[in-house]
DNA sequence: CGTGTAAGGAATTCTGACACG
DNA sequence: CGTGTAAGGAATTCTGACACG
């Protein structure tokens, strides 16, 4: 429940040249980078991409562990990882939240 | 010192279409307000128009003034009182500042 | 005063491909 | 594998103007 949405972080507002400047990457390897399943712009309905800040952080990341040799392929397995620990994490969460109730309605805490 | 400065916020990012899908504003009214010296979005090398967050919000505000009947003159005179306070206000904290540095300096405090 | 619109041009973005290594 | 580039088209944005009220 307060894991995220710092609201505009998330948003998917600008265009690829903006994400270009910001991250000093051309537009090619942004391109790239989505093709390889490492960032997931928005598109709008007549197919131009939009990034949020979120992705900008993203790329950031991306361009450094390129630097230090670390294939696509590989960012993605490291992507898939966290995503697999933020999940448990989120369960983890709920059910600490489930027990939390349960005590509440049975009169134990409060 | 902690005025302001939300990083990504008053970041120039946004070109004018995501501006009109965020705040519901044609493009005519966006650039209408900014010839009001209502909003300052930046503008690329090449004449394009950039927005932050900010500048999303603001309009959100002024539009809901227009809607109130209020005219754009009138809007400007309360940005600028706004402005006026915010430099008092800040004019103040920097001699308090100073207050407290010249205290610190001569030993009064610590 | 505030906003819509047609006009014409300039800048941006898109895709698929060829190139190099 | 990762990235540059030329190619051609489509979508976006820009300005100045005319219109209406």
């Amino acid at each position: 429940m307060a894991s995220q949405d710092h609201s505009y972080l998330h948003k998917k507002v600008m265009p690829i040249g903006t994400v270009c400047e910001l991250t000093g990457l051309s537009e090619r390897q942004i391109r790239y980078y989505e093709e390889r399943k490492l960032i997931f712009p928005q598109r709008t309905d007549k197919g131009n991409r939009k990034y949020s800040f979120s992705d900008v952080e993203s790329l950031m990341e991306i361009a450094n562990k390129m630097e230090d040799g670390i294939q696509t392929a590989e960012i993605r397995k490291e992507l898939l990882k966290r995503k697999e620990k933020n999940s448990e994490e989120s369960l983890r969460n709920t059910m600490i939240k489930g027990q939390l109730n349960a005590q509440f309605h049975k009169g134990s805490i409060r």
